[in-house]
DNA sequence: CCAGACGTTGTT
DNA sequence: GTCTGG
DNA sequence: CCAGACGTTGTT
DNA sequence: GTCTGG
């Protein structure tokens, strides 16, 4: 895989603290499991340059599609290809957005089975996946607002785990990348000197599963905010 | 022109 | 909607 | 991404 | 094996 699942635990506040959006504080509980499908929040700017917090639905569903089809895989876009592929490229010259996150979850294949791993920033922080997004609008009037997440090559960390992981968009580029006038140079693995990675329980597998757990390190007691 | 696709990862 | 293939 | 279903008729 | 649901 490369990203299919990811946490956002911190607060709202902490979101608009480094997002700087405007509009009222939206209510966020912490997410600890977020898999494609569901939802969760993005950061997109709108012509006037001001950024808006949006809750959209992982998995891009384009405009002229009919609705969801997860016969395609389009919660992550290559970005290698990004800029010409049609299902994205109208959305990477106009739909850019960011996705507050603060770790991902990737699984290490070795001998026959597969063992998940967390990834964050080294100090647990806030952080930012490059994301493009879309609306689509039924015959019903009814409408889906939704977003994928880029991925490119793995850094010299993640590479110990796995060949792809999503694009990382440090904090200095975010009006760049979400401004649309900048090309696909951005889209690079980030530094892994910044980064760290530690094995999870197989709890987290099951996308039922949204509690502490999922990101307690395996094989080391139950984190006390989860025991009753 | 119309028809048909539009995606990624991982595995073979 | 937009691009590619025929 | 992984987990879990993969079906129909008829009755509530 | 392949598709759907989360």
């Amino acid at each position: 895989m490369m990203c299919g699942r990811y946490s956002l635990v911190a607060p709202a506040e902490a979101v608009r603290a480094l997002f700087k959006f405007e509009g009222a504080t939206p209510n966020l509980a912490p997410r600890y499991n977020i898999a494609p499908t569901q939802a969760a929040p993005v950061i997109i700017q709108r012509k006037d340059g001001e950024r808006e917090l949006v809750v959209m639905r992982w998995g891009f569903v384009p405009a002229w599609s009919k609705g969801p089809d997860n016969r395609y895989s389009m919660f992550n876009a290559r970005a290698e290809t990004v800029h010409e592929k049609q299902a994205y490229r109208v959305a990477f010259e106009k739909r850019r957005c960011l996705v507050p996150v603060d770790g991902f979850y990737e699984w290490r294949e070795s001998s026959g089975t597969k063992m998940p791993y967390r990834i964050s920033l080294i100090d647990e922080s806030l952080f930012a996946f490059a994301g493009l997004w879309e609306h689509w609008e039924g015959s019903d009037g009814s409408f889906i607002e939704s977003f994928t997440i880029i991925t490119t090559r793995a850094n010299s960390l993640i590479s110990r785990i796995h060949d792809r992981m999503p694009v990382i968009m440090p904090l200095e580029v975010h009006a760049e990348w979400l401004g649309c006038c900048s090309a696909a140079e951005l889209l690079i693995p980030y530094s892994p000197e910044k980064m760290k990675a530690y094995p999870v329980d197989a709890y987290v597998n099951d996308a039922r599963h949204d509690d502490p757990m999922c990101i307690s390190p395996a094989g080391e007691s139950v984190p006390d905010e989860i025991m009753n």
